[in-house]
DNA sequence: ATGAGGAAAACTGTAGTACAGTTCAACTGT
DNA sequence: ACAGTTGAACTGTACTACAGTTTTCCTCAT
């Protein structure tokens, strides 16, 4: 233990702090789906220089919260039946390849401890907390892959889930919620193969039905 | 037929043009992995200004192809053991997840002819064709997961992987490579999944040995 | 020669100004 | 209501400037 321990330096660019900030921004909700980012505005209110704002946004595009277009700048992605349906389909694609391989033990563990953490969220009732511990809980799933390069997709992929479950309101309560996932879970211990890849489907195609469902409004 | 087919307005910056600009030459080799992409000196002979610079260089940052360090600026990636093994691993997690799905007829001929066209290449004995056809081949495969995002993330993926076969020159006979694609065809097409996938992983783990090999001088 | 130290040069990160070309929204006359 | 026009708001790009970091190069003691 140090006597300098902890203390470290700034280590990061301006970018790249406000292309975090905005990243949290947007998942709070601040912008809405299909909203342009002007960058003189948010220059303006931040007190940085429009280059650096048109940096971090650059940055921010990289999570894919963001996209460019040509003449209009960034515009914050807007959830489309055909999107969804893609994200979820990579998701299910993913997922259904980690299960049919046989966990380690520290990973079966890791996707119990996750699932513990979303029944206790949902018995909380904090709805925020519960997207974030079932997006945990599947990114556990993936790791079965053991695969660093799969878990950053997903992990990206993981902020466009979490921004459409934001943005959209929830319509699932708690309880479902832990069922869907317990069911999962106990497929995986059981190591029964086929249960999970039918269990991973079928809460899939509930979600994206859901999703869709909101979106037609 | 449109009178006006063909037909296209300029519909893109100069950041981006610079970007794939920059994107080929690099695959090209022009750049050493580990070099650094001198904003002033590119801008200047380039003859455009240094913040579009900044710009083309966030955008190929999307491809994977360099990685900004705080205050070294955009560095050319290089290949370790590490990174390559997380590339290949990656690899043959989607590559093995495709081959265990039931084919459709036209994907399975958009596989022979990715083999077809290898094979080709390789009577030509042109080594940069070959590269960029096995990597279609590879891609035509992964089609079969039937998700756009996972193919989109599969060709970023592509990008940094001809960019490692086009640094480190090849150490395959042209008739291997024909002879290791056909096999994994043959196993496609016979239906049989296990063979199909023991394939994949050989392959993979041949190309793995070659590429560290390379790499170790 | 050689390695340590330090000064100078080269660059990056950021700010700020400017302006042509595009998009968007409000206004106008029909 | 609507097509057309106009002007404001923005983006894309260029240029200049400068503080703070790296890198390079030179010097000096060993």
């Amino acid at each position: 233990m140090s006597a300098l321990d902890g203390l470290e330096v700034r280590r990061t660019t301006t970018a790249q702090q406000l292309a975090d900030g905005l990243s949290e921004r947007i998942m709070a909700g601040a912008f809405g789906p299909g909203d342009r980012l002007r960058e003189s505005a948010i220059a303006a209110e931040l007190g940085v220089a429009r280059n650096t704002i048109r940096e971090a946004v650059r940055i921010l595009e990289l999570t894919g919260l963001v996209r460019y277009e040509v003449n209009r700048g960034a515009v914050v992605i807007a959830p489309t039946p055909e999107k969804i349906e893609a994200l979820y389909t990579a998701r299910e694609r993913l997922e259904t390849a980690a299960v049919i391989r046989a966990p380690r033990p520290e990973q079966l563990e890791a996707i119990t401890r996750a699932f513990d953490e979303i029944a206790e969220a949902a018995a909380e009732g904090d709805t925020g907390r519960i997207v974030d511990r079932d997006l945990a809980f599947h990114q556990a799933i993936v790791a079965l892959l053991d695969s660093t390069r799969l878990d950053e997709f997903f992990t990206a992929m993981t902020k466009e889930l979490r921004f459409y479950l934001t943005v959209l309101s929830k319509s699932e309560t708690p309880e479902e919620v832990v069922a869907q996932h317990r069911v999962i879970l106990d497929a995986i211990r059981l190591g029964d193969h086929d249960r999970a890849v039918a269990e991973i489907r079928a809460h899939i195609d509930v979600s994206v039905e859901q999703l869709k469902q909101l979106l037609r409004r």
